[in-house]
DNA sequence: AATACGTGGTA
DNA sequence: TTACCAAGTAT
């Protein structure tokens, strides 16, 4: 007499299947997958939206479709490719990196967990997904997706924020496969944005209900509510914007807090002064901006120019013309702003 | 451990 | 309008 013994399901294995016939199309970096092509659509799509990301994607991949293409090019090439992107500490993560792989891995790019690691900008999620989807080796990542998968999957949402992502992290790796991690690592992100969503999962959809501490009864995390809401500083920028009928003058900011590295407008008082004399035209405009941690309250003082000028300054400088402006890193309302003169 | 770091979409 | 959040990492 042989016993039947029920076997419970494994996550993995209802991913898979789930994946290979109900995983996102289209995604233009799962095509022609190479472990470069990954690391740039890796960076790319931390703490930003698929959507988001896809036209910068193949724009820097057209530009630089091989990381042999992308030895020679410099910082101010790759943050232009960022430009509106945001956090844009990713983009020289991508510069140092390449210079690094160009230094001490004798230009070739990395196959292993260690190496990868050892890369400003790759952290261990990260090095992760380079290591399952460009060489299907078996090593757990832990996104916003997976989290939230896996989260559900075995109902850890009470904890606090760091334990939680520690027993998540164990989780995950216990749960990934020896085998088609591949599948398995794309599947578990793309159940997690088209049916296990932030809000309103489609649980009657999911292949892992069976299984899933959750399914059907998932409960908002109140874990968030309590924090104490801080008002979010204020800060005040006095930009000068010299400009002719096609050319603008920008400076590399150099600040080591936000926007470091983009091309801005004058923020330097004593310039101004200089400006102005022999400006033939000055419009004040003012606007808001939001970055995560705080409000920007931006002034900006545009003045009009016959021809460009050469300045005395300390900063880097240039007179970008406007059919180049796609060239030049500049955050999103900086942009905004010179398309609207 | 908590915070800095962008932007656009959504409710 | 405000608030939250998305393929995280570095400090």
């Amino acid at each position: 007499m042989s016993k039947i013994i029920q076997v419970k399901d494994r996550l993995s294995d209802l991913v898979i299947e789930w994946y290979r016939s109900h995983g996102r199309e289209g995604l233009p970096w799962r095509k022609n997958i190479t472990p470069y092509k990954i690391w740039i659509s890796e960076i790319m799509l931390q703490q930003t939206q698929v959507k988001t990301v896809i036209p910068y994607y193949l724009r820097f991949i057209k530009t630089y479709p091989t990381f042999n293409s992308l030895i020679l090019a410099s910082e101010d090439q790759i943050i232009a490719l960022w430009s509106g992107l945001g956090f844009y500490r990713r983009a020289k993560n991508i510069y140092n990196a390449k210079e690094q792989i160009k230094n001490s891995f004798n230009k070739k790019f990395p196959d292993n967990f260690d190496d990868l690691m050892s890369l400003p900008g790759i952290g261990e999620s990260t090095a992760g997904a380079i290591m399952s989807i460009a060489y299907n080796k078996s090593y757990p990542i832990l996104d916003a997706n997976v989290k939230r998968v896996l989260g559900r999957y075995s109902n850890v949402t009470k904890e606090s924020a760091s334990k939680k992502n520690k027993v998540l992290w164990e989780i995950s790796r216990k749960e990934t496969p020896v085998n088609n991690v591949f599948d398995y690592t794309q599947g578990v992100m793309d159940l997690g944005s088209t049916i296990c969503k932030p809000k309103d999962p489609l649980c009657a959809q999911c292949p892992i209900a069976s299984i899933c501490d959750s399914a059907f009864t998932i409960i908002a995390d109140s874990s968030k509510k309590e924090k104490i809401k801080k008002d979010k500083s204020q800060v005040n920028i006095n930009f000068t914007l010299a400009h002719t009928d096609n050319e603008y003058l920008l400076f590399k900011r150099n600040e080591k807090t936000f926007w470091e590295g983009l091309w801005l407008p004058s923020e330097q008082p004593k310039i101004h002064k200089i400006f102005k004399k022999k400006s033939c035209g000055e419009v004040h405009i003012n606007r808001k901006h939001k970055l995560t941690h705080l409000d920007l309250n931006m002034s900006i003082t545009l003045l009009r120019y016959n021809n460009s000028f050469d300045i005395n300054s300390n900063s880097e400088y240039r007179w970008v013309k406007k059919i180049d402006i796609n060239n030049v890193g500049m955050p999103a309302p900086i942009k905004k702003i010179i398309l609207e003169i």
